[in-house]
DNA sequence: AGTTATTCTGACCGAATGGTCAGCTTCCGG
DNA sequence: CCGGAAGCTGACCATTCGGTCAGAATAACT
């Protein structure tokens, strides 16, 4: 339904459609320029100004091909929700808790490390309080949460894992993965590094899926290892 | 046109008042706008105008207290790391690991929970790329964490947790627990509350030391518990 | 009281903001 | 080759930005 928030006000009208490469390949750019303004001053901060620049097009082209900063910036909203929604794929009581949760925790480190701008456009739209993701949250990804959080705990019924509260494991999960991307630079000051290598994201997703499955009791039926 | 030609409910200033009491308290008033503005838009969104306003003064009086919009930001950070440093305290590796980590987990919580404005003006200071902090990162805070981390690491050498990397390890920490102030909006959000209770707090904080310690394979003192 | 020193603020400045629009260029079917 | 439409952009607009400053208002000290 929403898939062209575009809010035609301005005479935009659909084209024929045809013709469409140096149209996709500026739309492409602006949009990867706009979302590393957008991540890194927020919506408030980010200027037309610098995306064009970014982009390499004059100001007034962004605003032709993007109508406004607020439909820019909605647009950017929605690919990363989609992104998000992509790697929710349905679980089951059936499955095994190591599993899912390994694969939870790897698809969302996956996430946040292929699309770095993207998770820290999202960071900055949480830290102004969600204006434009309210309905998002207290909807569809409230909605999600509940159903994960519902199969957490008969996962803890039939003993397969510690009986802890679900929604702040998910948040537990979600807050630890994000971290390497939102607060890259602090990670990267810190720990004395240009860049987080491959290795070290599998080094880091591996730490983290030990500790918390470890932490939240969950019985791997690989093995037994309770080291 | 600059602001509403109506200053008549201001109210702020008695003349009888003492001398510098105004000042502290209109230092103090600003010094709390700015936090929420800047935490709210970031440095470049943040706008003197808004800030002024939250504050009940007007522009130029933000200006003659402050100097500068930069020199504001600067000291509202300061002050952020003033606290942050405040619980710093040094451990040894004679100290309780289990102790030790409870008391980070904790202490890391309840900063953010006492100051959430600070905390996420911390965010996206470090969203932004932390021009203002690299020093701080690269140098005081980067220190810090290796110096815990020399302790985690002979811990794990005498047997009394994991051999996990101990700096992934305070990074996890430092996530989980601030991800409760950046995040509040989509904390609230998916759980459905107006605010997070003390008792809320205390529950995640319970939870967190609970899935951390055993995710580390810490052993207490107290008691040998596996649950 | 009068005089000085400090505290405060409205009016203003140049630059930057998001957005508009007339008119340019480019493309393409006839 | 033409003509209309789509793609594009420089010039411009009202507003807001951070910051300055002259001078009003107040406090402080003889």
């Amino acid at each position: 339904m929403t898939q062209g928030s575009v809010p035609a006000e301005r005479g935009v009208r659909e084209p024929g459609e045809a013709n469409g490469v140096t149209r996709q390949r500026n739309e492409r750019e602006i949009l990867a320029a706009a979302e590393r303004v957008f991540a890194r001053h927020g919506y408030r901060g980010a200027s037309l100004q610098a995306i064009a620049e970014q982009a390499g097009l004059p100001k007034s082209n962004v605003l032709y091909y993007m109508g406004s900063k607020r439909g820019l910036y909605v647009r950017l909203l929605e690919r990363m929700m989609a992104r998000w929604n992509a790697l929710l794929d349905d679980i089951s009581v059936e499955d095994d808790p190591a599993d899912v949760l390994e694969a939870f925790i790897r698809s969302k480190m996956q996430l946040s490390r292929r699309h770095p701008e993207g998770s820290r456009l999202f960071a900055a739209e949480i830290l102004a309080g969600a204006p434009f993701l309210q309905e998002y949250l207290r909807g569809e990804l409230r909605a999600w949460v509940q159903a994960r959080a519902k199969i957490f705990e008969q996962w803890a019924e039939r003993g397969l894992m510690d009986p802890v509260d679900p929604v702040w494991l998910i948040f537990l999960i979600w807050s630890a993965t994000q971290h390497y991307a939102d607060f890259e630079a602090q990670v990267l000051g810190i720990t004395g590094r240009d860049e987080l290598s491959d290795a070290d994201v599998e080094e880091i997703t591996t730490f983290l899926t030990r500790v918390i499955l470890k932490g939240c009791g969950v019985r791997s039926r690989d093995d037994g290892s309770t080291d």
